[in-house]
DNA sequence: GTGGTCTAGACCACA
DNA sequence: GTGGTCTAGACCACA
């Protein structure tokens, strides 16, 4: 499948796994009805404890993303998408929250705010008018060892 | 003096009390050969452990923003202005970075993003220019109880 | 492991350890990736309290020298050899300055410096290409109970 | 009179003014039978608390290298010339030991130490062959503010 | 099992 | 009065 993890990021990586699965379910990614990895197939794939992935998969269940399907596994379910999108909404509006009131209450203003973000912007997103096709593969966001890195 | 703490935000208090003495010392406020109070004093004041404010003090120091002048006390640094405004500047900027990053990653674009973060603006900076009556008492940023909250 | 703590001797125990650690990265004693004991283990082996090893530990996890594996322990990170390296020299020769320097404000000259410390190296280290048989466990410099000494 | 200190540099300053006054006496800039000014006179003139003064010079009297003349002050003692020259070759000894000692233990091996030791040598000492008159007070070792700095 | 955080309190050096 | 160090022990998240 599709799972980045980064241990020793800040995220707890049941968290980091969490996140990745309700943003694939927003996207469109991962669908209603399709089986998640097993635990233990992906503990070894990540080479991380299953009982982390435990976690996360009971998390996902506990909100109504996954449910349980004897004998087969671990299923999206139907409700999962407007669950999911409207949870990646709050959790980023949190977020954003969190730094933008953190930014003011560092003495710094709005404007001067808005110009890191939109520079910041300009570092994150590779030129889109003109990727040359050596780049495919290079967007800097997307670098392993770095999603979801917080602290 | 003007320390707010937020036990059981997820920023441990000394965490909280390092930001506040740095934002403080980055806009001006505390300024160079200035003592900072006393961690009994300031324990007592906010009803915390005396230990938890040595360790902030400490990490200050080990910064070379606070200096000890023994049997005085600690006093801000000369070199703790640029310090601290560089240390402001990377700490906003990497923490908006992941933001950003992780909102990419969720498959929200640069447009809906922007969006996001002017609305939020206008929530946490109540328009100065023209308040409506409504308005005055809600200054979400100013909120004790949620600062620097992060999680 | 190879810790060796001497309370007493007006080096604090966690800052003995922090350089014990360093000198071991910088030796290359210890390398990249490597997790050092956890501070249960050691605190039981060197019979101190835990929280006085955690300290050294953050010390240097805030320096760049150990990073955090969550639920694993503490790693010795990538950069931590160049960040030893560089550390132990300038530490060592902040030292020599300082004595050196206050050794001329006493009133030595140059040449009665160099003496002494000619002698004192003679004192430290044995002559090991022809040890007299009085020599054999007489390297004092190894001696556990000075280990750091510095009042 | 001629003492410097530098509060905030690790070292005591009733120490630094004990080993000042024994460098002195060593030195001979101090001789038998001379008063040292009064704790209240040098307290006014450093800035400095009286009690950290009366501390340094119960020191000296404990040492026999002052001693109390009733209504005149403190004086130096006839013996202070030959406690002081010991003390002074003891008390830089002892430090140059534990440099070394810490040096050897850190991994770098004589030579190595001997080389810096020279180095640093040449960067404290102003070339003595050819002073020109503008360098006579430029001796960077005497530089106040980082006089017996230690840490 | 691993650290991280915090409290409570003792003891010390220093000014 | 000021910090600095250390102990003892509780509670938590994480793997």
């Amino acid at each position: 499948m599709f799972f980045t993890i980064d241990p020793g990021n800040g995220v707890p990586i049941y968290e980091q796994l969490v996140r990745q699965v309700k943003f694939a379910v927003a996207e469109g990614t991962l669908k209603s009805g399709q089986l998640i990895p097993s635990s233990r197939l992906l503990a070894q794939q990540l080479a991380i404890n299953p009982n982390t992935i435990n976690r996360a998969w009971q998390r996902l269940q506990s909100e109504g993303v996954l449910i349980l399907i004897r004998g087969r596994g671990l299923a999206v379910t139907d409700s999962a998408s407007s669950i999911c999108a409207e949870a990646r909404q709050s959790l980023i509006e949190q977020r954003l929250t969190n730094v933008l009131t953190e930014a003011l209450q560092s003495g710094l203003d709005q404007a001067e705010i808005m110009q890191m973000v939109s520079r910041l912007f300009q570092k994150l997103t590779p030129n889109i008018v003109t990727p040359s096709s050596d780049d495919v593969n290079s967007t800097p966001q997307l670098r392993p060892g770095h999603y979801l890195a917080e602290s």
